[in-house]
DNA sequence: CGGTAAATCGCCCGAATGGGGTATTTTTAT
DNA sequence: ATAAAAATACCCCATTCGGGCGATTTACCG
């Protein structure tokens, strides 16, 4: 990316507040150094856009609202960032908690804008980013600073919930299973029934979005449920 | 301070480069709403006039440099910091290293701005400061960031030579296990056939001393194999 | 060049898995 | 007390996996 002043930058939003949504695109419609990729209101929607795009047609950078039907934000931050390396995004949202902010940069957010932040100053976040910089409202950097500060506190302070809304049975099947072992063997060591084992798996991959055992051990570890 | 609108933000500025030091007051004189209490070219000088003024007259923020001639501006706002709670510290450093911006944190510093930021930013940062908010120059923010996503990750990145022996075209294949795809899927992504891949595989566990794709996949996470 | 190792490919068979569905029991919330 | 949700259990069927076995081709090394 040489020469960002006279390019144009690919923008996407995914919002599911419809007014919201609109109103956003036609503000950054007047500014000619963006180009506004696609809207959408959800994550499965912004990874459909991601995964039918040519390459040279993927946005540089996406605001990502956190609260969204279906697969959160933060969720499709993750998945984004697992694939789609080249594309950053900025959380765009009115969540202030530690938590949401914690977990935003976990799974690969570069920015988080509060959504009161002034137009001009979204456009100019949105060309930091591709500058190398991350935007990040005062206060939300006050609270990074506070998480450095002070490391391990949030974490352990806030009993760091578990994504996916996984209850203690899942997770204890999940450690099972990312341990390498088979569903019989699962049942022996938890005193249930296989049958019983294989249904609890059932639910985590639909809670995690997994369909293989691989997938599920994969993203376990990576976001820390186990 | 309820109502910082009106009010005039009391400003000191530590910085040992002369010419740098009186251009900087000069343009900040340019500012009805700051007031320069003081200004001086060590961290020694900055707590003597703390330590000499009257409470009212303490400075609201002040602008610290991190090359100072004695203590650093590191260490003047560590001690700053243990005495005199109500002063905001902003970095104002050309360093952009980790080491200098963990340790101001640390310290307690609430800002960072590198110098080549433009002096109607750095007032807008002022007044930031005495908002709650933390002003930071993006390209720090992205180390922050940084900072957080990867906690400690430094040391353990160093050459991790991979473990078990395996060779490329095996790493590619655990890469792939450990994306949850299945041996058809994997063997169109590498254009072998499935019963290669399948192989491969089988080599694979057997350097790795697993007997399943959950625990291949463990392995490989825990091991920073892919 | 010849021998060996590595890579590639293929098959068999039993075990395991994934996804769909149903049913009962227990727990939780109102 | 009752309804809904969660936990437990089971079945069907198709697919995938893991381990064993074998064969051919390619690459490497002395």
């Amino acid at each position: 990316m040489t020469g960002t002043t006279g390019q144009i930058l690919k923008v996407a939003i995914v919002e599911d507040h419809d007014i919201f949504r609109k109103r956003l695109s036609e503000l950054l419609g007047f500014y000619e150094e963006l180009e506004l990729v696609f809207t959408t209101e959800s994550g499965e929607g912004c990874l459909n856009y991601l995964n039918n795009s040519e390459e040279e047609n993927l946005p540089d950078v996406i605001l990502m609202d956190i609260e969204l039907p279906g697969i959160s934000g933060i969720e499709t931050t993750f998945q984004i960032n697992e694939r789609y390396k080249d594309s950053d995004i900025i959380m765009f949202t009115v969540f202030e908690n530690d938590e949401r902010i914690f977990e935003s940069i976990q799974v690969g957010a570069t920015g988080y804008l509060l959504k009161d932040t002034p137009i001009d100053e979204v456009v100019k976040a949105l060309k930091e980013v591709k500058r190398g910089g991350s935007p990040i409202s005062p206060s939300i950097a006050r609270k990074l600073i506070g998480m450095i500060s002070k490391p391990g506190k949030e974490e352990t302070s806030e009993e760091s919930m578990v994504p996916f809304d996984l209850s203690p049975a899942e997770i204890r099947i999940l450690e099972q299973v990312t341990e390498g072992k088979s569903n019989k063997e699962i049942a022996e060591e938890v005193y249930l029934s296989p049958w019983t084992v294989k249904t609890h798996i059932k639910n985590i991959y639909k809670k995690m979005h997994v369909n293989s055992r691989a997938a599920a051990v994969r993203l376990a570890l990576k976001r820390d449920i186990v």
